[in-house]
DNA sequence: ATGACGATTTACT
DNA sequence: GTAAATCGTCATA
């Protein structure tokens, strides 16, 4: 079998702008406790530049339990808990010391669907094992609650070489073209206020249905 | 000890 | 379109 590449430790120590954009169309792999492999390609990021970033949780510095992770170096999950019910997951980035991350916002999911169905379909009040493909991983929570990723998912290292369950794979070594990739403001980043609000760190694949809901114009 | 707040999603009028 | 759901974390007292 032919060894897939995957992101390694200086792939991973770069800007989050940088790396926001070349992860588009590269392959998100989860394995499981189980054993069980989902993997999606990545067609929406958010990259969150760091201390000077309002938006971001290391603004100014802060270094508090729940963001720790960011201050680790590039290469690591950092996986939050947000409004009662969601986790986040992102892929620290630069080096460690310097907390800045990218943010996983949507998958086209290609591998172990069965299993991201089974993942989503447990929260939904109405149990629909018709969850069309295009629910599965289409939102930051959505990723989660598919990949079954938690806060116990913070701070592992996704560049070693053993088997964490979750790393990235090479499927293209060039970025995508740039007439396939949109770019625009962050979602849910409106209290950061100017210029961080508006601040042009959004990176999705155009038009793709993956994207998070109504959010593919661009 | 207490209060306010989310890098969201779902359900409902 | 709007609003509810829901709780860990952090800043303030």
């Amino acid at each position: 079998m032919s060894a897939t590449a995957r992101f390694t430790r200086a792939d991973y120590r770069v800007d989050a702008r940088t790396l926001a954009r070349r992860l588009l169309g590269q392959r998100l792999v989860r394995t499981g406790g189980d054993g069980v492999r989902m993997a999606g390609v990545i067609v929406e990021t958010e990259a969150y530049v760091g201390v000077r970033d309002r938006a971001c949780h290391s603004f100014g510095g802060r270094r508090t339990l729940r963001n720790q992770t960011m201050y680790a170096d590039g290469g690591t999950a950092y996986v939050y808990f947000t409004y009662g019910m969601h986790h986040c997951f992102n892929v620290v980035c630069s080096v460690e010391g310097d907390p800045v991350a990218v943010l996983i916002r949507a998958l086209e999911p290609t591998e172990g669907l069965d299993a991201m169905r089974a993942n989503r379909a447990a929260s939904l009040r109405a149990a629909k094992d018709t969850l069309p493909d295009r629910l599965l991983c289409s939102g930051p929570g959505r990723v989660c609650q598919a990949l079954g990723l938690s806060r116990a998912d913070d701070g592992v290292d996704m560049a070693g070489g053993g088997g964490t369950g979750l790393h990235i794979e090479r499927v293209r070594s060039r970025a995508l073209p740039s007439r396939l990739v949109a770019v625009g403001p962050r979602i849910g980043v409106d209290g950061a206020g100017p210029p961080w609000a508006g601040a042009a760190l959004r990176f999705w694949i155009r038009a793709h249905p993956g994207v998070s809901a109504g959010r593919r114009e661009g």
